[in-house]
DNA sequence: AAAACTTTGCAACCTGATTGCATAAACTTT
DNA sequence: AAAGTTTATGCAATCAGGTTGCAAAGTTTT
């Protein structure tokens, strides 16, 4: 029961049960995107809908935000503190194609664009792939 | 029999058989990428799998490129006559939120990026959301 | 036209995502 | 603190898109 964890999830509006701190704990400690499955292989004897369940409360409520890098799984990702999941918290995503992590380039926002007339800009996906600096 | 079709899948070195040519003729209708599977519903009895392992001989031979525009189905589209499907030939996509429907952004091409040291580019896949000048 | 290769159709399977439903746990209200 | 209400969890089942094995049909080569 760890009260770091506890207030993380409080401060987002998410009720800290023993379950959603567990995947919080795992997310945490990770630098890379997890995905479902990953998540679920960090545990014994944890259902995967409850896992599901438990990321979909997480994103509904900004503490992770998702990737879809097109390896077929969606990977999840813990936001910064002060992320509300908006324009400006968007960044680029990299796909390494040696390991196969994805990594969160958070220093790297989505390029502004100009896009043609009458096409407007709610949200993007940018993921780029290459080889990362421990598969170089 | 289309002599046009037939000709420009010789180009790409593909054997111009009446199923590829089908496909082919879908896909160069549209202005919008699509999935398999939208593919498949152009037609009253033709199997999935044949569709698929067309598009997948399209693609090895740069006829057409995919996106994962997030949907959950990969979109297929017509490269253009002159495309290597290198980095060059890299564009956005963009999925409209409402309609649904993913268009090649073919002018604007993927912005150029200063990965962090180490990091190498080899592809990337960037799709913007929004809303398309039809449903705006 | 026989042999060799390619393409197609069918059925089956895989994987990740998602839902329905019943039980269990946590809150509320009295 | 008991009864009622809401919320979370676990299990089983389902779904969708993608993919493969295999045999039949069609082509090409000799």
């Amino acid at each position: 029961m760890n009260k770091d964890t506890d207030n993380k999830l409080k401060l987002r509006n998410i009720k800290p049960t023993a379950m959603r701190q567990l995947v919080y704990d795992v997310l945490s400690k990770q630098k890379k995107a997890l995905s479902l499955i990953e998540i679920e292989q960090q545990f014994e004897n944890v259902d995967r809908s409850t896992i599901f369940r438990t990321l979909k409360t997480f994103q509904d409520n900004l503490l992770i935000h998702s990737v879809d890098d097109g390896t077929g799984s969606v990977k999840y990702a813990l936001c910064d503190e002060d992320c509300t999941c908006s324009l400006n918290d968007l960044h680029i995503h990299f796909l390494c194609t040696k390991c196969g992590q994805t990594h969160c380039m958070k220093s790297m926002p989505i390029p502004n664009l100009d896009l043609p007339k009458d096409f407007s800009f709610e949200n993007a996906n940018f993921v780029v792939k290459g080889t990362c600096p421990n598969c170089k």
